[in-house]
DNA sequence: TGTCAATTGTCAGCGACTGTCACTAGCCTC
DNA sequence: GAGGCTAGTGACAGTCGCTGACAATTGACA
């Protein structure tokens, strides 16, 4: 059992993420101020900083969570099946229970709606793209780990994993800026579009395009899965 | 022929574009101030604010310059040859001018060590992403016009673009993060990658490797061209 | 040459972030 | 259960990026 100084720490910092993602959410990322966050949770400004190196750290805190946990599971998962597989199939089983750590700390149509502000916030979609990167990297070396390669000698786990990290920052970008931005609404819009991937490497999509055979599988890995609405 | 007034804030800008440089080449981004820029011109902090929005503005200029010529010399080109071909060649033929226009403004050697310091400042790499991502847009979009396609309608503009635009972005981190930064080398590294791109994509490489067939297709997109040095 | 408009400098101020130091409050020992 | 130890906090002063407002300057043009 941890003891009361622990846990009075870690009431503060889910505090300060949750009254931070209620004000970014509610007016805007820039347009809120570290002063308005500490002042909703009562703690001085330096203590903020103390939890978080920066403002953009604490609206990442969430998303940062997600991807540790959905990384540790990728982990955790037993050797055998395809590597697409093991992301797709991690993906599924652990949606669940990340969805319950998010509730721990915060609402989850908070987590929902931050994404919404980090998609249409220039200074955020920045670091968003950085912080993919690093997952990407991250996801690579186990990967090749799994599979006893070498990522100095082997690009294919950077690729496979670049290609499944791609297809999911589709799948939220297309998702944010459609109507429903329900928890089953991203699921479903991230598992059709995770689903596809792998065929859609392994088919063949050149049925009479303009465009030369040799780019179409790669094509369609963007492509709108069927009965997705078109969001821009 | 343009009057005093504006060749004068020609001056100051290219003045402040290359102070910016030099300070961040020779001491860091992060540690230069605005301040210190403004000194070695001896302008006010306010003028630096009305030419760039921001400090990490200026320390994209160049390559903001470079991106809209080669956008343009994508827009003048005659119609014809895949569209594989066209970024290709358009690349090849206007390294020179770019290069030209580089000169005009800064020691392009600076240039170069510029990008050596964004490969490895956090802020900047964020940036850079975004910056990217705004690029590959505009090209796709560009493509599609080309091929008579709806952007909207088919994906392969984007994907096309984003393979290139990714290779593009794996030479440039090969080579800044090698030995020789020199003019000659980074044009072989982007060439040589970029020469891969079309025949990675309609050969088959699945010789025998550990993976599904159907991925390695896309893992040709970043493997090292023979002869470069890993980079790591 | 005098008027107009564009450009620049000065100043005051906001917001993100950091170093420092005194203070408070869990924790651990006797 | 008292007292020392130390992790965590608050208060304060200061730096740096960036902005608005207004006055001073300087090229443009009649």
């Amino acid at each position: 059992m941890t003891g009361l100084r622990e846990r009075k720490k870690q009431r503060t910092r889910d505090a300060l993420v949750r009254a931070a993602h209620e004000l970014f959410v509610e007016q805007g990322y820039e347009t809120t101020t570290v002063d308005e966050i500490v002042a909703a949770v009562d703690v001085s400004q330096r203590t903020f900083f103390r939890y978080f190196s920066s403002k953009e750290e604490v609206a990442f805190s969430l998303q940062r969570l997600v991807s540790e946990r959905f990384l540790e599971a990728v982990r955790q998962r037993p050797p055998g099946g395809s590597p697409v597989e093991v992301l797709r199939s991690t993906l599924v089983e652990t949606w669940g229970s990340i969805g319950e750590a998010i509730e721990e700390i915060a609402p989850i149509q908070l987590y929902m709606r931050m994404w919404q502000i980090i998609e249409t916030t220039p200074s955020l979609i920045a670091v968003h793209l950085r912080h993919s990167m690093e997952m990407e990297e991250q996801l690579a070396a186990e990967v090749a780990r799994r599979e006893g390669l070498d990522l100095d000698d082997d690009p294919r786990p950077r690729v496979l994993v670049a290609a499944f990290s791609g297809v999911m920052r589709a799948a939220i970008r297309s998702w944010s800026g459609g109507e429903d931005i329900s928890v089953s609404a991203a699921r479903q819009a991230v598992e059709s579009y995770v689903a596809q991937l792998g065929p859609a490497l392994s088919q063949d999509w050149s049925t009479g395009g303009t465009s030369p055979s040799h780019v179409v599988s790669a094509a369609a890995l963007t492509a709108r899965p069927p009965g997705t609405p078109s969001s821009n």
